[in-house]
DNA sequence: ACCTAAGCGAGACGGTACGTCCGGTCTTCCG
DNA sequence: CGGAAGACCGGACGTACCGTCTCGCTTAGGT
């Protein structure tokens, strides 16, 4: 297999860098992510086409690792309040209040148009799939992993539960009624799914 | 605006539309949603471009309605047993058996490619996602919600429970474990999604 | 060799032909030849494409029988007096009256389109060409041929000239002025062509 | 209006140039002009489309050039002798040498078939028209002239002739022999048309 | 007066080429 | 030597016409 004589990154621009990072998301977030095109970008950036070829292997790289630059940023910005959900010990209410927010967040469209895109080419190209859960998705699910799991030893789930599966009962739920416009989200929405989530929908 | 003057469809050649489905779905299995080309379809089928073009606005038109033929040849070979949710009485044993079946459509290749490509499209583009939804998943999701309000007469479902909600706690967490791989999908995982749903992961 | 079943040209429609000549003349006339299509002509015409492919061979064949029949129709409107050069009795005043003439119809936008149209077809494609030549130019060159003849026998023109060769020396010129625009035409030059013509350019 | 950042020529591919010349040439002559397109040049001259049109507006262009370029390279190939008018003293037999060695170009297929389907093109399409007859047309008329100025001098012509008219009297019977194939073209032929043209076809 | 076989308008069809756009590579020159 | 610029080969796009092929529908004669 020939490889390329991987370029020296330490001589790597970072101006460069980040103007394309800021023109991939504007691109995508104006024209949509299949009209966005590297050479678009190259010239919105002010950037030579290699320079991007140089450094990702295609349009998808490009603004996946945007995308993750863009999360750092506002996450550096806002705060670190968000990397955990929280655990006041009344474990419906912690729950719903992080679904309430990152409702908000699914409906920012600075997040909204480039996620939605990235999630698009994930279904499709298994690579970009693998990076985008395992980077974005993965990390994020395991807060509430975490927060499950201290409700176990309070005893506020079953010890028997698996976390990782039951955290989908409500997650996944939203996550498609999002992605693929099923449905409505809504504040009342993700309350009720975490109602059924907890007690069952059969008779108690 | 300018409109083109709808072509007569009463002259439309049959055989044409046949061999170009055929060609779609083929060269999606083969080749994957973003290599398959129209021009392909179009030379694959023994086609001109334009037969496709004067019936269709897109690939992605081509891909729907060539996955929404297959559909409804598959049903009509399969008889039509699969229009339902069975009704046995226990409503977990029906869920799980139907789940179960899903998996099984979920993994045939046949399946898998075209179904994968037209749910990535419609994540991006609103109108293939609408009719997505309208043509294929909402009929689906339909038969869980006749079954549910059915389990709500006898009483096995809580009478208060939107059954449209509440398929989506086992129903959503198949779909994005299948569609984004973010974890693996068994008979063991649908059997445990189905308990979870029903009593939820509180203790009783 | 296959052949068509010649179609019945006793149940020809009289009004489609009159109908297609109109509108391929005007097509040409008004975006010129390379943007006028059988299927223009057709749907100019109120007419099916069969109908056209059905009694013609080819774009050029339309125009060039279209332009036939024009000129029929402007030689029976203007009378026969233009089927022969004038003889007065003076070679030179006749020619060059004609050759006035000859002008004002080459400048005549209504025949300029067309026949050049037609020239440049037939100078590509020989079956047009021959057509063209036969059909058209020789029997205008004729009319030189007889005139030149009848200035022989009065003594105007030596008698060991060829008239064939001899009408060249000042049509030529003025066809391929006119044809390839390498000079200006007007009433001034082609009487100096005739004058040329008759003495020669050498001294007397 | 709009117009294109015109592309920078010094890094033009002097390869693609040649080679896209050569295909131009080589299809026109096997297949004819009609018959001869973008697509097929670039292919033969193993170039994208988008080369051909960067640098050129047409098919016609490309010819246009490819045979300019062709000429150019003959002339630097068969030396200098040719351009101009031999001048022994003998006006007749000059021409009459000329006219010969003419007659043996336009009969040589390598320059035939791209020379007359550019003259075709030339006759319709004003530019390409303009172009052909000042750059390769009448830089070979212009040798005529001058020959006929220096017989002037000698005595051989009349001084009050005009010379770019009297040339036509034996070059454009010949060009519309050849282009218009309204007679066949021979040594013989254009010998007589050099003595009409000098003496005229009047008795003396 | 009816039948039937042709011409006819219409336009869908399998194709070819158009001129444009963009992907990914390669080359040139600048800092 | 990284980067900007952009020419290059390739190949798909969506459109325009080609010439062929049905469709019904007139529209004749021939019976």
């Amino acid at each position: 297999m020939v490889k390329k004589p991987a370029p020296d990154a330490t001589r790597r621009s970072e101006k460069s860098r980040r103007a394309i990072y800021a023109a991939a998301l504007a691109l995508v977030a104006e024209a949509g992510y299949p009209r966005t095109t590297v050479e678009g970008i190259a010239a919105r950036a002010g950037v030579g086409k290699q320079t991007i070829y140089r450094w990702w292997g295609s349009k998808a790289d490009v603004l996946l690792e945007a995308f993750l630059d863009l999360g750092e940023q506002m996450a550096r910005t806002a705060g670190q309040e968000a990397s955990a959900v929280p655990d006041t010990g009344d474990l419906a209410a912690d729950l719903k209040a992080v679904l309430r927010a990152t409702i908000d967040e699914l409906l920012d469209p600075r997040f909204e148009v480039p996620a939605r895109s990235l999630a698009a080419e994930g279904l499709v190209n298994e690579q970009v799939g693998r990076e985008f859960v395992t980077k974005l998705l993965e990390p994020q699910l395991q807060l509430y992993v975490d927060r499950l799991r201290s409700a176990q030893a309070t005893g506020a789930v079953r010890a028997d539960v698996d976390p990782r599966i039951a955290l989908e009962l409500f997650v996944s739920p939203l996550a498609q009624r999002w992605l693929q416009r099923t449905g409505p989200i809504s504040h009342d929405y993700t309350d009720t799914l975490v109602d059924y989530a907890l007690h069952g929908i059969a008779p108690r």
